[in-house]
DNA sequence: AGAGTCTTCCAAAGCGCTTTGGCCTTTCCA
DNA sequence: TGGAAAGGCCAAAGCGCTTTGGAAGACTCT
């Protein structure tokens, strides 16, 4: 059933039928109704192909997956993706993944903006003047970044939590308990929150007139191997730390390993923080000693990416508004005063 | 630069160029070259928009993504995704994601190929005479399932492991190092992986004159939480399990929780196998007492899904072949004779 | 009553590609 | 040397929708 037997069969030009259905003003409201009625009772559904053709817009946000035999994907990704079909169901939104080689996603954004494949994009884990996002901005099509590049320079909007302000908290906290030697397990610090982090916590060992010592940070991918060895090679220095902030439950799960080997115990040889983008397979409150988080979900974020990406297909949001997302500190049993 | 355009700088028809580029017999070679040339040079590239309105070729395949507040997507899905994108990124294919109410995915199904959306499908975690197979499968369009679904009474396309060979491989080790004890903490039996593994325990079982003990198997979410739980109240009981099999490296976690938390060590009190979809971020050699696997990196699984779904789209395969992939056991130290 | 203004609808022109049907040359073979 | 077959190309008709530019009729106003 196509536009044509369906306007055929209502004595109606394929223009009317059309404009009937896409809520234009200049058509009776009376002829409106019959047009709806008609098309619902014969199950109607404009061939979106068409569609898309005439209209160049698609009912589809992109975006530009990063593959390659050593590329992995993480585990969060699922989560965002979560809130973001979640929201997009119930507008009718599809999303297309376009793979890209990880080192040249640039020919990708360019190829689905110029095919106009998707009506939006939106990009994740950006870097400091990340330039899919300067690419993005000057190729026009709407997009929202989820997290920040800091050193472009120009606006552009985009959904963020205070990824700074968290562990800024996390080591205010750990500091009043006492501590002075704080370490920090963190992210690839390619990607701008990592570096946040590492700036909220040295913020707040400033604060105090304390700072990471040399080698107390480490940036690594975020898995429980690398939490296990950033772990063990902090705490078997001579100034180790009493006090760990974490980026990431599952480095976490490596950190309490490497604890446990070194005959060590959470919370009185070590404090631990970590971050929890809240995984329904993995929560904090189950570690053998409950963890305490810097808690924000990722699935919200999913879902308000969603939301505003829809919002500027359709016009109702310009501009380049960022907004960042307050991060829960939850405290648990992983604290405690400082040893000695 | 339209096809039109490069045709009237190429003093050529629309036709011809277009035949040119898409291979056609009936074009001079001197022609096609002298096209493709100017194409390249010029960065034509078809407007698929216009492409699939005249043919109906997407370029795409589909998931049917279910949603909704309640529904979790498993981190699996990221690594066969992992898999897929990268054989989809040097086929030029697109993945779209077409997120649905989880209760009501038929809609959808109907939807994507009444609007021929995508070239093919895929359908991934199927049930015993699961509706979403039958339904693809009249709706014609190309599909390959993930996994297998018993109980239709036809022939289907699809890429499984060996579910039932490697937990019977695992269970029959577990007997032979003297265990008569054993339990299964699974993945949710109503998808038919999880009743594959409980087959494959219950065989090897049988073939010793044993049984799963009443109460000795869980099927629950593969989550941390759900297999501490398990792990737990099996371990509680008076005929408490000297072996388990486990389905997931996540739920595994839950598992050795549970044993630290009774005061009981593995390998001596208990032994643990857990099936291994090869994570970069969770390695069961890394477990504090390194953890015996079936293994299968579901990465390589989503890869050959993408390649059989490329291949039914060309035309290159057909009928309804299935497949069934062997699955490693790997023995490390989680596993040793029974206890007493 | 005539001019102007809405209201309501339509014919037709795109959107940019593929594909059908056919036309003109060459080439081949008896 | 004539007819068939093959090679190489083109004009035009779709694919199914949206949108432009009217046009006809009804209504208002002076």
């Amino acid at each position: 059933m196509n536009l044509k037997q369906l306007s055929h069969m209502l004595a109606l030009s394929q223009t009317t039928v059309s404009r009937a259905l896409n809520g234009y003003p200049e058509v009776n409201e009376e002829t409106r109704r019959r047009v709806i009625d008609a098309a619902k009772r014969h199950g109607y559904r404009p061939n979106p192909s068409a569609r898309r053709l005439a209209t160049g817009k698609t009912g589809m946000i992109g975006y530009v997956l990063p593959t390659g035999t050593a590329v992995d994907i993480d585990p969060h990704f699922v989560e965002f993706l979560s809130g973001l079909g979640d929201y997009a169901r119930s507008h009718e939104l599809d999303l297309v993944l376009s793979p890209a080689d990880a080192d040249d996603q640039e020919t990708t954004y360019r190829r689905i903006v110029a095919n106009r494949q998707v009506d939006a994009v939106y990009i994740s884990s950006p870097r400091p003047a990340d330039r899919r996002v300067a690419l993005v901005s000057t190729l026009g099509i709407p997009f929202i970044v989820h997290g920040r590049s800091e050193g472009l320079d120009f606006d552009y909007p985009f959904t963020d939590i205070d990824n700074e302000g968290a562990f800024h908290e996390a080591a205010r906290l750990l500091i009043q308990l006492g501590h002075r030697r704080l370490a920090l397990i963190n992210g690839d610090d390619r990607e701008t929150f990592a570096i946040h982090r590492e700036r909220g916590v040295r913020r707040a060992l400033a604060a105090s007139g304390l700072e990471l010592g040399e080698g107390h940070v480490c940036s690594l991918a975020m898995t429980e191997e690398n939490g296990y060895r950033a772990a063990r090679r902090l705490l078997e220095r001579s100034d180790a730390p009493t006090a760990i902030a974490c980026s990431s439950l599952i480095m976490a799960l490596g950190v309490v390993r490497a604890v446990r080997d070194l005959g060590l115990t959470i919370p009185s040889d070590l404090s631990l923080i970590a971050h929890d983008d809240v995984f329904p397979w993995l929560k904090p409150e189950n570690f053998s000693v409950p963890l305490s988080t810097t808690r924000s979900s990722i699935r919200l974020a999913g879902a308000r990416v969603a939301e505003r990406l829809a919002a500027r297909i359709s016009g109702l949001e310009e501009g380049a508004r960022g907004e960042v997302w307050p991060v829960d500190l939850v405290i648990r049993g992983s604290v405690a005063g400082a040893p000695g």
